[in-house]
DNA sequence: AATTTAATTTAGACAAATCTAAAAAAAAGT
DNA sequence: ACTTTTTTTTAGATTTGTCTAAATTAAATT
C-alpha cells in the first residue's frame, strides 16, 4: 500500500486527466508529466500489473476503483500542504504547487489527518480545488466554465462571470440560470461553440464568449 | 546543489558519525542506515567524485566543508519538521522522526526558512538537539554524558544528573564544578573508566557511574 | 480500399541504488 | 614474521525509472 513517487505522480496526473476525458491516452499523461510516451507505456504495465488501472493496450486507459481511492490520497496531501503554505507560512498562492508537489509523498496518513485537523477542516485548496476528506471522498470539483468541461457531464450552473445586461438577455432567452442543470452534447472545434442539453429542453447552441463565463460545478443533487 | 535523498541520508549519517569520532568507517555507516558494507562503499565513491567526501580507499573518510554544509541544512529541515509536528501537531517526541526523515528532503530553501520564522525560531528540536541557522551553524551541540564524548574535545559541564550528596562530595574533591572546561583523555574498555584532562592540572580518573552523570556541552568561550 | 500519418508499444540501453559473493587490504593474534 | 580474522572494496546482478529508435497498431486521408 506504499507507492513510489513516480508512481503517485503518475496516478494523480491520470485521475484528473480522466476527470476531463473519462478514457486517457498515453501521449496526455506523458505531456502533463513532461515525459516521453514510451515511459508511460512502461508505467502502465506495472500500475496495471498493481490493479491499479483499466488498461487494454492502444485502447487507452483509466484508474479503477483502488486507483482512485490512491489518487485522491495524493491529492488530499497536495491540497492540504497547499492550504499550509498559504495560510500558514504565508506564500502566495502561485507558489506553492512545487512545493507541495514533494510534500503530498510523504506517507503518514496520521500525519496528514493531524494536519488537516490543525488546519481547520479547509474545504478547498488555495486555487480553490477541493480537499478530498480522509475516506477520500471529494465534495464538489472546482468552478469550471463550460469550455473546459468534459462531455456527457451533468452539471449545475454556479456562477454568471460576466454579468452585463446583452448576456443576461441571453441567458434569459436560452432559459439558463443558476441552478440550471445541464451537459455539454457537443463541442464544434471549429468556432469553439457548444451544444448544450437541459433536461426536458431541446438541445441549444451557446458561443465560445457565451461558454466561458458560464461557471459550473458538480450537479450533486 | 540538489542530492537525491540517498544521497542525503549518508551525508547526515556520516556528519553524525564523524561528530563523535573524526574519522568514519564504512561499516558504522552501514550499521547506521541498515545498509550493507558494499552499498556504502559504492556511495562513497560518488560523494567523493561529487567533492563531499575525503576518503581514501580503506583509510577511512569524512565530510569536507561542504559536505558539513549540505548535512547541516538537512538536520536543519530535519528538526525544524520535528519541531512543527510536536508544537503545532501535538505528536509525541518519540513519534515524530520517521515523518521529519521524509520530510526533511523537501528541497525548497524559502519554505524552510518561512517555517523557521513561523517556528518562531527555535533553538532546539523536541529531543534537545540544537538546530542549524539558515547559514548552516550550528550553535552548540546537545548535552551529552561524558561516556558518550569523542576523545580530546574540550567541553564544557552544563549539568549533573544526579545530584546526591556522595556525587558532589566527590565532584568537588576532584574539582569539577558547572562550567568546569575539560576533556577525555583516555577510555579505558576494561571498566569504562575515563581519565580527564582540566586546564592546567593533573589528569584525573572518574569511574562509568561518575562520568555517565556529568552533562557536557561544547565549548564555546 | 489503399495509403499516409499519428499514436502507442516494444526493444535495447543507461543511470541510480541496492544486494550477494569473492577478492584485497588492514588489523589483530600468535 | 606468519597466520588468522575483520574490514573494506570490487565484480557482477537486480530493480526502478527513464530514454531513443524501431516496430506495431490505429486513425485519418486520399
Ligand atoms: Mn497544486
Ligand atoms: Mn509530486
Ligand atoms: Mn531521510
Ligand atoms: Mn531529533
Amino acid at each position: 500500500m506504499k507507492y513510489s513517487a513516480s508512481k503517485e505522480n503518475y496516478l494523480k496526473a491520470i485521475f484528473h486527466l480522466q476527470y476531463e476525458q473519462s478514457i486517457v491516452t498515453t501521449n496526455a499523461v506523458a505531456a502533463s508529466l513532461n515525459t516521453k510516451a514510451a515511459s508511460v507505456s512502461d508505467m502502465l504495465r506495472k500500475l496495471k500489473a498493481e490493479k491499479l488501472l483499466i488498461y487494454e493496450k492502444y485502447r487507452g486507459f483509466k484508474l479503477n476503483t483502488e486507483g482512485k481511492k490512491v489518487a485522491a490520497q495524493i491529492i488530499r496531501k497536495h491540497r492540504l500542504w497547499e492550504y499550509f503554505l498559504v495560510e500558514k507560512l504565508g506564500f502566495g498562492w502561485d507558489e506553492v504547487h512545487e512545493m507541495a508537489e514533494e510534500l503530498e509523498h510523504a506517507s503518514s496518513k496520521k500525519m496528514i489527518d493531524r494536519l488537516e485537523e490543525y488546519l481547520g477542516y479547509p474545504q478547498t485548496d488555495p486555487h480553490g480545488d477541493p480537499i478530498p476528506d480522509s475516506n477520500g471522498k471529494i465534495k464538489s470539483y472546482r468552478q469550471l466554465n463550460l469550455l473546459d468541461l468534459p462531455l456527457n457531464k451533468t452539471v449545475q450552473v454556479s456562477a454568471i462571470s460576466e454579468q452585463t445586461s446583452g448576456m443576461l438577455e441571453l441567458l434569459q432567452h436560452k432559459n439558463i440560470r443558476i441552478g440550471t442543470k445541464l451537459e455539454v452534447r457537443k463541442k464544434f472545434p471549429f468556432d469553439n461553440s457548444l451544444e448544450l442539453k437541459i433536461r426536458n429542453q431541446a438541445p441549444i447552441t451557446v458561443s465560445e464568449l457565451v461558454a466561458k463565463n458560464i461557471l459550473v460545478k458538480d450537479d450533486q443533487a
